[in-house]
RNA sequence: GGGCGAUUAGCUCAGCGGUUAGAGCGCCUGCUUUACACGCAGGACGUCGGGGGUUCGAAUCCCUCAUCGCCCA
């Protein structure tokens, strides 16, 4: 091969295109249950088909993919299942925002029917798209397999899930305060809202006192409106203003109702406002506990839309803001409203709609988490006990205990969600009537399964649709509501494999071996796995979490498109290339939660200006780095002959890099099993950088020359070249590739002993194993060289030489050092560039000298003519002031009788050696003065 | 309010009880040395957030304060 066949720079887009397309025909990322190799398998947490994909996923399916296929490489059949997320409100709020822009319509003008038609459209376009980024990333993804959560298999995991939990007594549904987006008329997560302070009112009503003429309570609100719902009015048990008033009455304003005045030690804060205030179970989270606390009824004054209904009496039929206006109006004339003051409002928005949330009492479906009445555990403890058990182990182990903290409140699951966009709850609610007229309607049928409902009538759930009719016409009318995204999600690792169906793939890949995911959805989603895969399998779903760090800008906020701060994937790989993508973000996945990557801008060859960040380049370079050291190995492997090689024969520095391989090796394979991606990536950056090019290249050039010691050099440089695609090929797939095809084309056959032909793709090669001997002796002598080498550049460096002066060098040094050196003589004089080199157990040095002492050697630089006494001895004044330093610091350790008694001997045997070591050098230095 | 984490070179991060604290980027100096200027060679830059403690020995363990971030109320 040709070096002019290969461009100075390593060209990504080309590699990307044709080796993707390449492992696709091979059929190499395709799992088969049938073989007999043991199965690892991975889930992609699936991307909501909301947008395109941002860093953070590509962060996370880099780690997937340098995990698929690196057990891949160690022979394990891999199934890395993709797909995505329907994401209900998410998608269905971000297609009914663009229908009102667009065509200023509403969901309703709509219907449900056309409205998901439009959502399945815009889910088709994202899926595309999002699924296309990842080919373009490289991931190495089972496509024949890949799932969406509302799809015919996932759809059915769903059916039989809910059906199961809804026998299984798991599945109520009740009264709730929830979350309330009046917009989009449902209820939304905790998780789904945000916090704005605004400038709002704080107003103080007087409520008078039942029976008491005159007397009334001062009771300061910020929602002054929800009154009309007041059912109690609350004070703290031991207020002394107040004490004598508890287990009265107050009369609630414009109401004409009485409402007792309780004494409630959690709500109310006696040092806040007046220590008073009023009790709206229907309309407030903290009420509504104190509701729950003190049998409070709730009077639930919205409808779902916002406005108010009829238990508002007067103010029926009108928005919240209107009542607002009305309320303190009619207040101020009945003269009971005492104060108005100006008050920063915390108020809650939906992320959704970004419209005010607003607590509303509705019907509402939950899975129970807790455990039952007899004690058995629960979901939420069985989640629990996996962890603690060990069944489920998290990385970094500090995320578990916000798992076993959020599962150890067993807060029941909110899984209905007033929407269009998601699976149907598969509940058909039928009018009170005899249970024997559901028992003959659905006499041998095991798929049907009923229960009274608490508030009359008859829930039936069933595993096929049911038309209706089944109690006689309009009898049976299904629940309009959707489940939460998160009750599919929870079912992923077993729904995509087929789950309820016993599939093979369910039989071979459950559990998965590993989840990777972001510390955000620990609770809303792993834990939410870990309950239905034990629910459903009795089994865990993963044997490892992974937890990623979040990328962050430069200024530690997190990337948004209204930041304008977000990094796009496909941006980078058009700028850098995809391995540069992946060897960035894989060097950046440390154990810290959070990752920043500084944000500039940057042009696109096509004239577009992006966000990228600096880091990238690391990447970049560091792949360009590779593809030029396989140039020259390449371009020097024209004539390779696979004969038979000697290991134990070979040139030191050959033994020196085969062993820094093989530790390689064995420690990037440690670290990958530990999930320590960054230094995975590093181990292999310093062996490859540092290590081949820097050094064994240099070594090897002279060898290359000479026809005599050609044939071993080439052979030894293919399995190098071989053994280092293999190592870096998960994190960086396509370069390793393009430099094994080539590889191949020239030497088809190699090894370090008897060579055997190459695999025909990188991408299936063995993953390395260590060699079976190491040679500590060879890894002295070559640092020895090395560090020589650097010393003398350094004298010319720092003495100014210009850069073609003929140096002399000489080494002195004594014993196994003396003849460490002279066996690399040759190659040291090489690299030197020396006219002349000399390796001497003599002390004599000519006059005019530079000269560095090291541990073990000295290496004298004659400059006759060429240097500055007074600078010379200034020079070595310095060392050997550093070197006294050392010294007394080592002395003062030693003579400190605790540290010589109490530190372990081996520490106390270091010290000493060291001391006299720089002792000696001090000789030498002192030695070096004298001379002068 | 509770929990978790961070604070080390200008920037991004390693190091997590034992030599003189490291890397990449950036910075400075010199280099068209036929693999690579997305490079090579060399260099400068840190009282490891403050204070206390444990220890022969602390960037590393403990306490405390400060600042920042995340999660849960």
């Amino acid at each position: 091969m040709n070096l002019a066949d290969l461009p100075k720079q390593y060209e990504p887009q080309g590699a990307q295109d044709r080796w993707y397309a390449f492992w696709l025909e091979k059929g190499y990322f395709h799992a088969q249950p049938s073989c007999d190799k043991p199965p690892y398998s991975i889930v992609i947490p699936p991307p909501n088909v909301t947008g395109a994909l941002h860093l953070g996923h590509a962060l996370n399916n880099t780690i997937q993919d340098i995990l698929s296929r690196w057990r891949r490489m160690q022979g394990y059949d891999v199934l890395w299942m993709p797909g995505t997320d329907h994401a209900g409100i998410a998608t269905q709020a971000v297609v009914e925002r663009r229908l009102f822009e667009e065509e200023k319509k509403t969901r309703h003008d709509l219907g449900r029917e056309e409205l998901t038609a439009r959502i399945w459209a815009w889910k088709d376009e994202y899926e595309k798209r999002i699924l296309g980024q990842l080919r373009l990333m490289g991931c190495s993804c089972d496509w024949e397999r890949t799932r969406f959560t509302l799809d015919a298999v996932c759809s059915k995991a769903v059916r039989a899930t809910f059906f199961s939990l809804f026998k299984a007594g798991k599945i109520l549904r009740g009264k709730r305060l929830v979350n309330w987006d009046v917009q989009l008329r449902t209820a939304v997560a905790d998780d789904e809202i945000y916090y704005e302070e605004t400038d709002g009112s704080l107003w103080t009503i007087r409520y008078p006192v039942v029976g008491s003429a005159g007397e009334s309570l001062l009771i300061a609100t910020t929602r002054p409106e929800t009154l009309l719902g007041d059912t109690a009015v609350a004070v703290h048990p031991e207020d002394p203003r107040y004490k004598h008033l508890i287990g009265g009455e107050v009369e609630v304003p414009l109401t004409g109702r009485r409402a007792p005045i309780i004494a409630d030690p959690l709500l109310v804060d006696p040092k806040f406002g007046t220590g008073v205030v009023k009790v709206t179970p229907a309309h407030d989270p903290s009420d509504y506990q104190a509701g729950v606390r003190n049998r409070l009824p709730s009077i639930n004054l919205l409808n779902p839309d916002g406005t108010y209904n009829e238990n508002a009496g007067p103010y029926a039929g009108l928005a919240r803001q209107v009542v607002r206006k009305r309320v303190l109006a009619d207040l101020e004339a009945a003269g009971l409203l005492a104060k108005t003051e100006a008050y920063k409002v915390r108020l809650n928005f939906s992320d959704r709609s970004k419209t005010p949330i607003e607590p509303y009492l509705s019907d509402q479906w939950f899975v129970r988490m807790g455990d039952d009445d007899d004690g058995t555990p629960g979901f939420a403890q069985r989640a629990m006990d996996a962890v603690t058990s060990g069944r489920v182990a998290i990385h970094p182990e500090r995320y578990a205990k916000s798992y076993l903290d959020w599962l150890g409140e067993k807060r029941d699951w909110c899984i209905s969600r007033q929407l269009w966009w998601g699976h149907r709850i598969p509940i058909w609610h039928a009018a009170d009537r005899p249970e024997s007229e559901l028992e003959r309607a659905f006499a041998g049928r095991s798929d049907v399964v009923w229960r009274r409902s608490e508030t009359g009538g008859w829930l039936v759930s069933s595993l096929a649709d049911l038309s209706g009719d089944e109690l006689g016409a309009g009898g049976l009318d299904q629940d309009p509501d959707v489940l939460d995204t998160w009750f599919s999600s929870a079912l992923w690792p077993h729904s995509t494999l087929g789950w309820p169906d016993a599939t093979p793939e369910l039989a071979k890949y459950y559990p998965t071996s590993v989840l990777s995911t972001a510390r955000d959805i620990i609770t809303l989603w792993v834990a939410r796995m870990v309950i239905f895969g034990l629910f459903n399998r009795d089994e865990v779903p993963f044997r490892d979490v992974y937890i990623h760090p979040v990328i962050q800008d430069g200024l530690g906020r997190r990337m948004s498109k209204s930041l304008g701060n977000g990094v796009d994937p496909v941006d980078i790989i058009e700028l850098h290339g995809a391995d540069a993508l992946r060897f960035s973000l894989a060097s950046g996945t440390t154990e810290t939660q959070d990752l920043r990557m500084p944000v500039t801008p940057q042009t696109l060859p096509d004239g577009r200006v992006v966000n990228s960040s600096e880091r990238f380049e690391q990447g970049r370079n560091f792949a360009n780095k590779f593809w030029n050291a396989s140039r020259f190995a390449l371009a020097n492997l024209a004539d390779y002959d696979p004969a038979p090689l000697d290991p134990a024969s070979l040139p030191l520095e050959d033994r020196w890099i085969l062993d820094l391989l093989s530790e390689t090796i064995v420690e990037t394979t440690a670290e990958l099993e530990r999930f320590q991606f960054a230094e995975a990536a590093r181990r292999l950056r310093d062996l490859i950088w540092g290590d081949f090019c820097d050094g064994y290249v240099e070594f090897v050039k002279g060898r290359l020359r000479d026809p005599e010691t050609r044939p071993t050099a080439q052979r030894v440089l293919a399995f190098l070249l071989d053994q280092l695609c293999r190592l870096l090929h998960p994190i960086m797939p396509f370069v390793t590739e393009q430099v094994w095809q080539a590889l191949a084309s020239i030497a088809p056959e190699r090894g370090l002993g008897a060579p055997v032909p190459a695999p025909e793709s990188v991408c299936i090669a063995p993953w390395p194993e260590p060699l079976a001997w190491s040679d500590p002796n060879a890894r002295r002598t070559v640092t020895l060289w090395r560090e020589v080498l650097k010393t003398v550049r350094n004298l010319r460096a720092e003495r100014d030489l210009p850069k073609d002066a003929r140096i002399t060098p000489i080494l002195i040094a004594n014993g196994p050092v003396l003849a460490a050196l002279t066996r690399g003589e040759t190659l040291l004089k090489s690299l030197m560039a020396a006219e002349r080199l000399t390796i001497t157990d003599s002390a004599a040095r000519p006059a005019d000298c530079a000269v560095a002492v090291l541990p073990e050697v000295e290496v004298v630089l004659p400059l006759e003519g060429l240097i500055d006494p007074a600078l010379e001895r200034a020079k070595q004044e310095k060392a050997l002031a550093d070197l006294e330093r050392q010294i007394s610091g080592h002395k003062a350790k030693l003579e400190n009788q605790s540290f010589v008694a109490r530190a372990p001997a081996e520490v106390v045997e270091q010290a000493r050696a060291k001391l006299a070591e720089l002792e000696s050098r001090r000789e030498a230095v002192r030695g070096l003065l004298a001379g002068k």
